[in-house]
DNA sequence: CAAAAAGTAAACTATCAAGTGCACTTTATC
DNA sequence: GATAAAGTGCACTTGATAGTTTACTTTTTG
């Protein structure tokens, strides 16, 4: 690889490590050179300003988002098994570093210039680029009976995001502290004793 | 009412309505003098910093969260009414001007600087100061069966935060555009799915 | 009404950080 | 190995803004 392309990669890497530790406003472009093991004019040479390098990191950031398995409905496992496993994965992203860091950054942002968040809506992530589909497929096999699937969708998400998600992202509590298995546990027998069938 | 203490109450005014439109951060002592009008001299005077100037505002904020009525669990009343009227209850304040302002400011700043976060997780607004003694009632007279009183609690607040309060906070939806009774239905109709004995 | 307490306007200091210019060195490429 | 492209270090400009000083006016209070 390319000095040149090296440098790119550490001064995203150091940029987004101070990003997430001080905020954006807080960051100054001398502390991302030094982070970056460059020098300032190099950074600049990159990065024509701050924004412009916050917008890169953005990029990234949600390019990396994109991945990740998206799970279809089965018909030979029960429903509880298959929802459990939804929110199994989805716990794995919303408790890892890196979606965390880039939840962090994102939203300091979007509290300050709500141009950003109309984008950044837009986007979705993790189960729910695929829950909808699945819990279709759920009714038609009889397993579940919802009137509003998108409502019971984000239902779902929304209650494992505001026990495992936010408390950490806002400091309230650790990653550690929180008891990933039992939150998955009532968050599906909660939806199950709502929308399955009598 | 003296001048003197007009003036406070102008800058404290002036500094929250700036703090929430541009961000502690983006807003500057010269601009709250001016919204206040009062010279800049005078702020300095009735807080010495603007820290200090935060600080005072954040404690004016939440003397007032403290207000508004605790509902206690009524015998003769179903327990469908009750919980509706909590929820009613808290949609009011997840919804008001003054609670968005408040949760904006002091938001971006937990983000920020997380020794914040643990003094503000420590205050209880809105239904969660007396949901808990509610919900203990309520089961109690047989109306409800809860494992977890705590984490239901939980449940039902979260829900209602996570489709109310959350999408406006972060400007993915105007507060005009949330379907609120729709909401509480669900919410009252998925928690009794779970808790309501059998 | 006189003294003291508080407010005012505007210029000033100090600091911090974004971004630039330049002379020079290192790395890539033909 | 010569030439171009990229990186470096450091001093510099520029702009913003927290906080202060000063000389003066207004409000409060005994």
């Amino acid at each position: 690889m390319k000095l040149s392309d090296k440098k790119r990669i550490n001064i995203l890497d150091a940029a987004e490590q101070l990003f997430f530790e001080h905020g954006v406003q807080h960051t100054t472009m001398d502390q991302v050179a030094t982070q970056a093991k460059a020098s300032k004019r190099t950074v600049y040479n990159h990065f024509a300003s701050k924004d412009v390098l916050f917008d890169a990191i953005l990029s990234r950031m949600f390019e990396e988002l994109e991945e990740g398995e998206e799970l279809v409905f089965a018909q030979h496992m029960t429903i509880e098994r298959q929802l459990t496993a939804i929110a199994n994965q989805e716990v794995v992203l919303l408790t890892s570093d890196r979606f965390l860091r880039i939840a962090k950054i994102a939203f300091m942002q979007m509290l300050q210039q709500p141009t950003l968040a109309k984008s950044i809506a837009s986007n979705q992530f993790g189960c729910m680029r695929y829950l909808h589909e699945f819990l279709q497929q759920a009714c038609v096999a009889g397993e579940l009976h919802i009137e509003d699937i998108d409502f019971a969708a984000k239902q779902f998400v929304y209650q494992l995001k505001s026990f495992i998600f936010y408390p950490v992202l806002y400091g309230f509590e650790t990653s550690i502290s929180i008891q990933t298995s039992q939150i998955i546990e009532q968050t599906v027998r909660t939806f199950l004793a709502r929308y399955r069938p009598i």
